[in-house]
DNA sequence: AGACGTACCTGACCGC
DNA sequence: TGCGGTCAGGTACGTC
């Protein structure tokens, strides 16, 4: 499930717990896809929520100890919460708990393990391992048309593999790069060299407006649920391309089909008649 | 430096 | 019903 979307929806969703305080942590896996720091439970008993914000697709939860939990959900990973008298039966794959003060708690589950849950000092956030490879988020500042542009102008990657590197521009994934180029009418084979400064300004544009609305509609659901109550995201039924080749589209008065490929060992979906090159 | 493949892991689905 | 193969929303890391 996560990409930007689904991870903004995640934090708004969590953006009520602030404030509140966490009794403890409970940790039931350890081996994950990093190990999860052992101070983790010892040092957040009874601290306090202060803020909760996304940086690309991580989460980071400040507390009043100086210390910030990091989460990242990877492809398979979920946040649920839920009250604490309600849980009787752990459910396959919560690695994860952690209990708060008004009686609930957040659960991290995450099948497949690629998911990330750590610990680290607030003041060394900027210096994070991995948030070094963190570029601009598509809604700060930073990002713009010319930002875009001087970053892909000289690449030879194809643009669908670029809008999939995190350093460029964060937050993007597999479901909304595709989307996100049918919405510019780019070909995700273009290299990132031939772009033209029009189509350049279009993908800018579509980045923004595809995650806005896939965002309004809580993310994507694909088949599991990822809202933190267990209910479902809408933007799948919304896909223009992602998961639809195949089917046809009216262009016009064309008909034009949506055809898969595959760039770097990923999927693409695409409307070759729409997206030329 | 940049581009590319591989590895990590579970579960769902498909064809035999 | 079972088994093997393929695929899935991500990304760090090794190698060329």
């Amino acid at each position: 499930m996560p990409e930007l979307p689904e991870v903004e929806t995640t934090v708004l969703d969590l953006k009520n717990i602030i404030g509140l305080s966490i009794n403890k942590i409970k940790i039931y896996r350890n081996n994950i896809r990093y190990p999860i720091p052992k101070k983790i439970t010892t040092l957040t008993k009874n601290t306090s929520i202060l803020s909760i914000i996304r940086i690309g697709k991580y989460i980071v939860i400040k507390l009043n100890i100086s210390y910030s939990i990091i989460i990242h959900l990877g492809m398979s990973g979920r946040l649920k919460m839920h009250y604490i008298k309600d849980s009787i039966i752990r459910e396959k794959h919560d690695h994860a708990e952690i209990f708060l003060n008004n009686d609930k708690k957040i659960v991290f589950n995450d099948p497949r393990r690629f998911g990330i849950l750590d610990f680290i000092k607030t003041s060394s956030i900027n210096g994070y391992k991995y948030f070094s490879n963190q570029g601009p988020d598509p809604f700060d500042k930073k990002f713009n048309e010319k930002y875009l542009f001087n970053s892909i102008s000289k690449s030879k990657t194809p643009i669908k593999n670029i809008l999939l590197n995190q350093k460029i521009v964060s937050g993007i994934g597999n479901i909304y790069a595709s989307e996100i180029l049918f919405d510019s009418k780019i070909s995700p084979l273009l290299k990132g060299m031939d772009i033209t400064k029009e189509q350049n300004n279009r993908l800018a544009k579509s980045i923004k407006r595809i995650l806005i609305i896939a965002i309004k509609n809580k993310g994507t659901s694909f088949k599991d649920h990822f809202l933190i109550d267990g209910t479902l995201g809408n933007y799948q039924n919304r896909f223009k391309v992602y998961n639809k080749d195949g089917k046809y589209i009216r262009i016009g008065k064309k008909r034009a089909k949506i055809v898969k490929i595959v760039q770097s060992g990923r999927s693409t979906f695409y409307c070759p008649y729409l997206q030329r090159i």
